[in-house]
RNA sequence: GGAGAGGUGGCCGAGCGGUUGAUGGCGGUAGUCUUGAAAACUACUUUGCGCGCAAGCGUAACGGGGGUUCGAAUCCCUCCCUCUCCGCCA
């Protein structure tokens, strides 16, 4: 949610800046107008209701001393009547406002590059380089069936489409790679680790930005909980209508999670393999910080994402996404993506995001400088550290021999160890 | 699922329907005293929103929502959450 007070003074400005991450400029206006509306009709209920409490409190008085306030309540039956009548008038116009504020989406940050689509992305960085194979590289989902550490079929008896069975050395490395993730990042760059319910409440979905607009990408479980598409749900909220003391900033949380995912939108979009799946293993980064330094987090957030792929000594880059292409709550985002040589590209593992105080906003998550100043919103930043399926995919894709079998990097060796 | 107890300011904890935004204590901040510290004493110590250049004024908030009333932390309804006991269960 944007500050209501800066929209009031910069409508300009929010405007461009809906028009370039192709928003509609028409939810500002419609924010605008019942905006002033609703401030017109504030200020005639206080005027009233000051009125009414001023005489409730003679009332009192006189009545203390035995005097009759009969005719005085009789009048004021009217004027309860009529603050009744505004209130409920005020009530409706803030759940009209309300749902138009959390509609409206964040504004980019002046570093995202402009562009309307993927195409308009930037690439920041590549590491590593692809590696040369004397053979045709197999996509990993034929590799992975044929070792039997993969099973489609299965899958699709018990649960459906898009979803896998890991098998024997398959389900090792998928833990594997958890544990080695949450290792590097609690020991290595002093994240603290979380392990959340995977089922959590409208409040938090709507604290994030999934609700209300994308209520179709998600699982409902009944009884008015919703499955996480993503841990960032669950670990964000922690800190929601908190007031975090500033000492303590950044807070660096790092969490396991499965995730969920309908992919309604993706019919046809990367049927095979366990590139795009409803369930799918991760480990997320969210940090909670001062607002002037959350663009040096963002840095050291994405950095430490792409340590993992160092680590595991897998080739990717770094891409700005441009503004037609950002997620509707964050003001700057970078993608990691992972060479995967059967496709002779580049493919998403992270996305870290900075989030400013969109998020801070709609969860009340504030912190305070020192005693005596006010509370202020935090910035709040998350990116994947990192998707295990597709980390595991590539590992598979580039380390894999003529034979169909695949070398274990390094860095893993010591957690499939049996 | 059944039975009971409870949700008040950073924390603990009061609160006959009428100067209660809320007694008191703890904590915190500033000051007095002291060579310094402690103790003691004094004062201050919630936040959102609207209007205003500002000082400030107004309004709202005692788990959430609704109701009764001139007036609700206090009465009624409803939902949520926490705790205890029983049942069931990984």
């Amino acid at each position: 949610m944007l500050d209501p007070k800066f929209i009031r003074a910069n409508p300009e400005k929010v405007k461009t800046a809906l028009l370039e991450r192709s928003g509609d400029a028409a939810l500002l206006d419609g924010f605008l107008s019942v905006d002033a509306k609703w401030r017109e009709k504030t200020s005639e209920y206080e005027t009233l209701k000051s009125s009414q409490n001023q005489v409730s409190s003679e009332i009192a008085k006189l009545k203390r001393d035995n005097k009759d306030v009969s005719e005085l309540m009789s009048q004021m039956k009217v004027t309860a009547e009529n603050t009744r009548r505004l209130s409920d008038e005020l009530k409706a116009l803030e759940t009209e406002l309300e749902s138009k504020a959390l509609l409206i989406p964040n504004i980019p940050a002046e570093t995202t590059p402009k562009g309307k689509d993927e195409s308009g992305n930037k690439e920041v960085r590549r590491w590593g380089e692809p590696g040369k194979f004397g053979f045709t590289p197999k996509p990993h989902d034929e590799l992975g069936e044929k070792l039997g550490i993969f099973d489609f079929k299965r899958a699709s008896k018990i649960s459906g489409g898009r979803f896998v069975v890991l098998k024997g050395l398959g389900a090792r490395l998928e833990m594997a790679l958890i544990n080695f993730m949450l290792d590097v990042h609690t020991r290595k760059h002093g994240y603290t680790q979380v392990f959340t319910p995977f089922l959590v409440n409208e409040g938090s979905m709507t604290g994030t930005g999934q609700l209300p607009k994308f209520r179709e990408d998600l699982y409902e479980a009944g009884d008015g909980l919703f499955m996480i598409p993503t841990a960032e749900v669950p670990v964000t909220n922690l800190h929601r209508d908190e007031v975090l003391q500033a000492e303590d900033l950044p807070i660096k949380y790092a969490s396991y999670s499965a995730c969920f995912r309908r992919e309604a939108g993706s019919y046809g979009k990367d049927v095979k393999g366990i590139i795009r799946q409803h369930q799918f293993n991760k480990v997320e980064l969210v940090k909670f910080c001062l607002p002037e330094r959350s663009y040096e987090e963002l840095e050291s957030l994405t950095a430490d994402a792409e340590d993992i792929l160092k680590l595991l000594g897998l080739p990717y880059r770094v891409v700005s996404l441009c503004t037609g292409d950002l997620s509707f709550a964050s003001a700057q985002t970078y993608d990691i993506e992972v060479w995967f040589p059967s496709e002779g590209k580049y493919r998403e593992v992270s996305s870290c995001s900075n989030f400013e105080d969109f998020q801070a906003r709609r969860m009340n998550i504030k912190f305070r400088k020192d005693i005596k100043s006010k509370p202020q919103f935090v910035h709040t930043l998350n990116g994947s550290g990192l998707a295990v399926g597709r980390t595991l995919a590539a590992v598979m894709e580039n380390y894999q021999q003529k034979d169909g079998t695949f070398l274990i990097p390094e860095a893993l060796s010591s957690y499939v160890q049996e």
